[in-house]
DNA sequence: AATTAGTAAATGAACGTTTACTTACTAAAA
DNA sequence: TTTTAGTAAGTAAACGTTCATTTACTAATT
């Protein structure tokens, strides 16, 4: 039996990426992958079920599977929640700062209605895929130090923010200036934090 | 000379947001929006130069243009900093709750290399677009209201916590619970805006 | 050690369909 | 009669996907 070129198979993860980084999602077809991946449009669908298939799995493991595994690196669900929220803030930029295509698919998750379907499809709910952070923030919601939200709504306002600035980031990364500096994000992180804490020690 | 038909080029435009809304942007076709608008493809080329014309027309028109005529409807940039804020959360809410298919444009148009396009073709920078907003968050800021911030980190602050709501409330639309109220969003706001502020009365 | 059978990987060329867009024409008003 | 709006019926090119075949290797048999 001939082994499987495992770098063909990684040039196909690869170039997709690519392509949708600097076309767009729409820009990017199974016959125009195939030639800049240097194989066959039909080992992509040895490989892959089809484009449907392709883009899921992509989707799931190069994006949010690797992204999961970044955000929660040296985080724990017991850390005092300032600190856990810079962390998970520190963990997301310096992923998405060395991985861009996949900021640019994660932004494509929140309107293709392909992607979206990814997430039931797996049946990966957010619940499943950020467990330690939603234990983390239940458990502060709990205790007191911050007010109790659905966790859609505490992921909103923590990291909703975050994303804008990243965004914000890529788009300036390559002109002159940039004004989105690791010590501007960490002043934002304080003022969503401080947003978030109820503050026991003031009158009203 | 015969005089065009309005209500086709209004059809073209409502159908054309249907479909987006319905099937996303990437399965919409002018071939399938033509038959579904009850009109000849060649009806469409008369109206717009093409498929790219069309959808910035739409993103800039119906969209954005809408956008910012209700989100500053009652607002006046002299208003008091917590006030302010409140008013432009509401009038963002209740445009975007009436007008599902302008917000799934609207998402579009921060992953789509397309749309992005937009902004800069027709030379509409944010800072033109919502002037009375950047000048009521510049006010703020140098009365020393709020941090010193670009525009951008401000509006990255104060209102994409308010888009990520708006989504969730869209897609509970037609599920049995609706987590997203007008309570839960005002409590939201508070917490966004109390981040904001720079608490002069308090030790360090 | 040499030969052969079997198998999955990989391919180039093509399939039928859909795409954005046009041509050649008619309808309707100035 | 001139001018424009609108249409039905196209176009070539690109689309996702498949066919028939070859390639590269393993394992069994000589």
């Amino acid at each position: 039996m001939r082994p499987r070129n495992i770098e063909k198979e990684e040039s196909i993860r690869a170039v997709a990426l690519k392509i949708i980084q600097e076309e767009g999602l729409e820009n990017l077809s199974m016959q125009k992958l195939a030639k800049a991946a240097n194989v066959s449009p039909r080992t992509i669908y040895i490989k892959y079920e089809n484009k449907e298939d392709l883009l899921i799995k992509l989707f799931i493991d190069e994006v949010l599977g690797a992204y999961e595994a970044a955000v929660l690196e040296n985080f724990d669900e017991n850390m005092e929640f300032s600190a856990g929220v810079k962390r998970l803030w520190q963990n997301s930029f310096r992923y998405f700062r060395h991985n861009r295509q996949a900021f640019t698919l994660m932004q494509y998750g929140k309107s293709s209605p392909l992607l979206n379907k990814a997430f039931r499809e797996r049946d990966i709910q957010e619940g499943q895929f950020f467990a330690p952070i939603h234990r983390f923030l239940a458990r502060h919601a709990s205790a007191g130090t911050i007010q109790h939200f659905p966790f859609q709504v505490h992921r909103a306002l923590l990291f909703a923010p975050l994303f804008d600035l990243i965004n914000e980031y890529i788009e300036h990364s390559d002109r002159p200036a940039q004004p989105i500096t690791d010590e501007l994000l960490l002043d934002c992180c304080q003022t969503v934090i401080s947003g978030m804490l109820i503050k026991t020690n003031k009158h009203q």
